[in-house]
DNA sequence: AAGTCGGGGGG
DNA sequence: CCCCCAGACTT
């Protein structure tokens, strides 16, 4: 995409530059920021990147300051969707900058149609950020069960109390101010600057990534950090001067609608004509797909342990790595292959159950996939000899399947309760 | 720069 | 089965 030469060389914006925050390792390094005077090089400067061609298509178009903008966001006006973080464009007004903190969250790593019923029920109970900050963590997790990354959830939360703490009860409202609260990067920082207080800061999230790389025809992988570099400039760039919050949500929605990863729809698209990658027919083979790397199989073995009362044994993972801080049917290791002996003689091979039980009976396999792991729990329902409970220091508890809801549980545990209501006996 | 952290959508 | 998704954080 070629830009009109007055926003190539731009004059003393005086905009806040996040640039020098790009791969710092220390997100927190925000605090540094101060602004300065930002001057854009022109695209044959950048690095990583070769000399711009020309399409086809560019000249004429592009003649005017911001026809990219114009075109963009006429189609957002006309084909947005109506997701319940966003203001009714009817109705107007500005949009409620908790919500949007909490939206741009829940929407890291997460498609829009998952992220919806998990943000209304999150919103009535937390409806605001007062009321987030002085939420139980536990119960915070509970509202984020089944969502994923629950650090997420854990810093949302922290945020919030930040925010009531040392912000004054008010979400702050500019990038390097935001950058300061846990979970908030530069992409979430610069969605909420200029989503909820039209800052005019740009974001790159993984949908703009591939916008963008299609609209320039870059080819490399946007992962790395040049092009990243590279891409963040480009972000910065094509910003308006009004309208940044919708233009930003613009560039995102024409990820997920039309530019999308396979078979884009370009014809379709409301900027095609901007597109070098389209004038090419290079579309559907940017970005570079991500190499696969295999997936590791973990292999363990989980027991509902009932008491003579009906109640089931949970346990408490460690507050750090995967499911940090949820509960969960006991499970141990199981090194072994899985085969028959194993249903005979299930905890031999492998660490030692942290209770005594008896009348072992195998319900059957959860499988779990995770972006590096696939996962395989051996199933097993027991009872609890009289004996109870072995001593260590992991925090377990009784419960009733009915209270079960009480509890945050990974997915693969989910799973397992609805075996034993499924399977009574 | 590479790994970790969940779970699901959609081809 | 696969890659990808309104990323952040650690090492």
């Amino acid at each position: 995409m070629k830009l009109p030469d007055e926003t190539q060389t731009c004059q003393n914006w005086n905009v806040l530059s996040l640039a020098n925050l790009a791969g710092t390792g220390n997100q927190k390094k925000g605090n540094e920021l101060r602004k300065r005077t930002f001057s854009i090089s022109r695209a044959k400067d950048m690095p990583g990147g070769s000399p711009r061609r020309r399409s086809a298509y560019d000249p004429a178009m592009l003649s005017s300051s911001s026809s990219f903008a114009r075109q963009l966001l006429r189609w957002y006006d006309r084909s947005r969707r109506d997701l319940p973080w966003r203001i009714d464009p009817a109705v107007g007004g500005e949009p409620n900058p908790y919500h949007v903190l909490v939206s741009e969250t829940m929407l890291q790593q997460t498609q829009v149609a998952t992220v919806i019923p998990y943000f209304q029920r999150f919103l009535a109970r937390f409806p605001t950020v007062a009321d987030l900050a002085a939420a139980d963590e536990q119960e915070v997790l509970r509202h984020w069960q089944g969502l994923g990354y629950y650090s997420r959830a854990r810093n949302l939360r922290a945020a919030a109390r930040m925010i009531v703490h040392e912000f004054g009860g008010h979400m702050p409202t500019e990038p390097e101010e935001l950058l300061q609260l846990p979970g908030v990067g530069r992409y979430t920082a610069g969605a909420v600057a200029s989503i909820a207080f039209g800052r005019r800061a740009p974001i790159l999230d993984g949908n703009v990534q591939r916008v963008l790389c299609r609209l320039d025809a870059i080819a490399s992988d946007p992962r790395d950090r040049q092009t990243q570099q590279r891409l963040w400039q480009r972000a910065e760039e094509i910003l308006p001067r009004r309208r940044v919050g919708d233009f930003n949500s613009a560039l995102m929605e024409l990820g997920a609608l039309v530019c999308t990863p396979r078979n884009p729809q370009c014809l379709l698209c409301p900027v095609r004509d901007h597109c070098e990658a389209f004038a090419s027919g290079l579309q559907e083979k940017i970005p570079a797909p991500k190499a696969a790397k295999p997936t590791p199989l973990v292999r363990r073995q989980t027991y509902c342990v009932r008491r003579a009362d009906g109640q089931w044994l949970l346990e408490q993972r460690p507050s750090t790595g995967r499911w940090a801080g949820m509960w969960q049917f006991v499970t141990i290791a199981a090194e072994d292959p899985l085969d028959a002996s194993a249903a005979r003689a299930p905890a031999q091979s492998a660490a030692p159950l942290p209770i005594r039980v008896r009348r072992i009976h195998p319900m059957g396999i959860v499988t779990h996939s995770l972006t590096h792991r696939r996962y395989e729990f051996q199933v097993f329902r027991c009872e609890a000899a009289a004996t109870g409970i072995l001593a260590d220091n992991c925090p377990r508890r009784w419960t009733t399947l009915e209270r079960l809801d009480d509890f945050p549980l990974p997915k693969p545990h989910l799973r397992i309760a609805q075996m034993l209501r499924d399977q009574p006996e």
